[in-house]
DNA sequence: CGATTAATTGATACTTCTCAAATCCTGTGG
DNA sequence: CCACAGGATTTGAGAAGTATCAATTAATCG
């Protein structure tokens, strides 16, 4: 029983606006609809594995994923979530790599696939596009070197403080105030790098400061500053 | 009293076949060799500065640098390094935002500076070489990935050991036999991401294990396989 | 409504950091 | 070329932060 899907036409995606593609030309556009493919991932189905080739790219329509990397013992290293409107695989598909992570989808998830031969047909004819592809590369780079610079200097605590402010920003809140992602304490723990206990210990020690508050997995963030002040963020 | 400077004409640079503009034709190379100037730095200078924004990229001709952002507490991060025809800048030029980070040279360094114009000039009229930078910014997100992986999830010691083996890879060994590169204690410290008493305790052991050799500043790289056990590096 | 997984808490061990003091280099100016 | 000053390196001791292991309780999903 796969749901009622409206008939994705790029062309007029509402989610088009949020992604790469914002720019295209109808033509293009009308192109792509016609060799893109849709996709269906139940709560917890992997997009991409690490390690393969991807022939193409996904476009998230509805629904969150997460990249994440296995590390030595198998620990799993969440790199970055994607959500409505995100690009999935185009770094190994453009740097002509294997995937560099693997991509799970957090909850039920539409996804359109666009083939390699179509990415790149555009790329090469469309300098703004191709543009575009590269500022989102350099973003995320140097995203990446912030974490790297966060996980290499600073305290478990702070990291946190700081993924709870990432989280709010990324994916905002719902209707009850709560972030609006479900994450398992130790998924936190993935992101953060350090131990499910550790998490479990600091996010109890923040909602007796009254810095958030916690129900089951369901998180409401209630002192920004505080949490800001904590994970040294000042941006 | 600055050193004879061959004239640094790109269509014959005998360092451009290991840069990203190993492919261009050479009606593109006389057009940059024209607009591009060439500048020295003096050991310890700083290229480029955290927070600025650049005005084109520098293609290193000879030298070697570091690019390192500063965390909370003034430490320097190192995130990665620049050599012979390596480009700097090009990751906050092509995302139209602010350096992520600082780029200091290690050693006296020439270099070539490619005003932005001439650039996006590039870039706009040859979806070769655009797809070359993609290529090169893609890859470096990927190497990203795994750096951050590697700070979340080993210790100390398993990313020392990976760092000795890095810097092999990446500047390799002089006549001696040593790295070919001079870093302090603290530098090796910063790309580990721990403090530098940390280095120079598990360097010792690495010598009386009998992995390196340690003459300074000079390394000497004695055992590959033993460091690449102890780092978990699979590769 | 069970069965399984996730979350929590406590106790303990270990890695790593910090501070302090001594020694060793390195680059510089005479 | 040598001496010197300042920085870099080394070593030790102690403190702090985190991880690990074990045992319970709670929550979630079919």
């Amino acid at each position: 029983m796969t749901k009622d899907l409206p008939s994705l036409n790029c062309s007029n995606c509402v989610k088009r606006e949020f992604s790469a593609f914002h720019d295209l030309d109808s033509s293009t556009l009308a192109e792509m609809s016609d060799v893109k493919t849709c996709a269906f991932f139940k709560k917890g189905q992997i997009m991409m594995h690490e390690g393969s080739r991807p022939n193409g790219v996904y476009c998230i329509h509805t629904g969150k994923a997460k990249l994440f990397r296995l590390g030595t013992e198998g620990k799993e290293q969440i790199l970055r979530f994607a959500k409505e409107g995100d690009l999935i695989g185009y770094r190994a598909l453009l740097s002509g790599e294997q995937l560099s992570a693997s991509i799970q989808v957090l909850e039920d998830t539409h996804a359109c696939f666009i083939p390699r031969s179509e990415m790149f047909n555009i790329i090469e004819n469309n300098s703004k596009f191709s543009l575009e592809m590269m500022k989102m590369a350099c973003h995320e780079l140097g995203e990446a070197g912030r974490l790297i610079t966060n996980l290499a200097q600073k305290t478990v605590r702070e990291r946190l403080a700081e993924v709870l402010l990432l989280l709010n920003k990324t994916f905002g809140v719902n209707e009850e105030g709560n972030l609006d992602v479900s994450l398992t304490r130790e998924e936190i723990a993935n992101m953060v790098g350090t131990a499910t206990e550790s998490v479990i210990r600091l996010l109890s020690e923040f909602k007796d400061d009254e810095y958030i508050e916690l129900k089951g997995r369901k998180i409401k963030i209630l002192n920004i500053p505080a949490l800001a002040r904590v994970g040294q963020v000042y941006d």
